[in-house]
DNA sequence: TTGACGTATAAGACGTGGCTTATATGGTGG
DNA sequence: CCACCATATAAGCCACGTCTTATACGTCAA
C-alpha cells in the first residue's frame, strides 16, 4: 500500500497509468509522450512494476506494458472512507464519526 | 492536485488524516499517536495545510486541526477512472477503452 | 509579571527521488 | 554475422523530503 501511494505521488507516473488505461503500450511509444530521457522512463516504469501497478512482457525486442488496475484498489478503498464527508454538510467537521474509521491508538511508522 | 498526491504519499500523513476523520484534534493530541518529534509533526501538518487537506485554528494556546475532505476529491476522481477495470474481467487488459479517459498526446512535466 | 505550556520556525544532517550520460544486454533483419 | 534497435541498468549529480535539536513566539495561569 505504501509503495502504491508513493508510486502515484509523481505526476509523470500518474500520466503513464492514464496512458496505459487506454491500452497496452511499448516503452518507446510511452516515451513519445514525455520530454525526459528514456532511462528516466525506465526508472518510472520500474517503480510502477515494483508497486504492482503495471505488468510488462517482452514482444521481440520491444517491451509491452499493461496496466494492473487491481493495484489501485488500496487507494480507492482508502479514499472511500472520506466520501461520506462530501455528501454531508461540512458543518459536521467536528462531529464524532462512524466507528468503522476507528484506528489503533498508537501508530508506529 | 500534485500537492495532494504528494501529501498522501507519506504513511504518517495518511494516518493523521485518518485520525482527523474521527474529529478535530490538537497538535499535542495528534502527537500522542506518533513516535517522531513535535517539530516533525508540525512539518507534516504544514504539508497537509498547504495541500488544503486540513484546516487549523488557534484555541487558546493550543491549535485545533480539522480534516478538509474536499481536498481528497481529486484523488477519488482520479482513481474512479480505474474502477471499471475491477468490475470487468482482466482479459480486457489490452482492450481499447472509453474515450473519456483520453489524454493529450504530449505530456509536459 | 513571570514561568510554564503549546506549537511554529530555523537550521543542520542525511537519505531518497528523479534526472542525466554511459553502457550493457537481448532481439531483429539484411 | 554484424550493425542497428529497444530498453534495462549503472553511476553520478543535486534538489528535495524527513528527521533531529534549538529556539522563537503566542497564550495561560499563578
Amino acid at each position: 500500500m505504501d509503495a502504491t501511494f508513493r508510486a502515484i505521488s509523481d505526476p509523470s507516473r500518474r500520466a503513464i497509468l492514464d496512458l496505459l488505461a487506454e491500452g497496452e503500450r511499448s516503452v518507446s511509444d510511452l516515451l513519445g509522450f514525455f520530454t525526459f530521457s528514456q532511462p528516466a522512463l525506465s526508472q518510472h516504469l520500474k517503480v510502477l512494476r515494483d508497486a504492482g501497478l503495471v505488468l510488462s512482457k517482452p514482444v521481440g525486442r520491444q517491451r509491452q506494458y499493461a496496466l494492473n488496475a487491481e493495484g489501485l484498489r488500496s487507494v480507492a478503498d482508502w479514499v472511500r472512507a472520506y466520501e461520506r464527508f462530501w455528501t454531508e454538510k461540512l458543518d459536521g467537521l467536528g462531529a464524532v464519526l462512524d466507528r468503522e474509521a476507528a484506528k489503533e491508538r498508537e501508530i508506529k511508522p
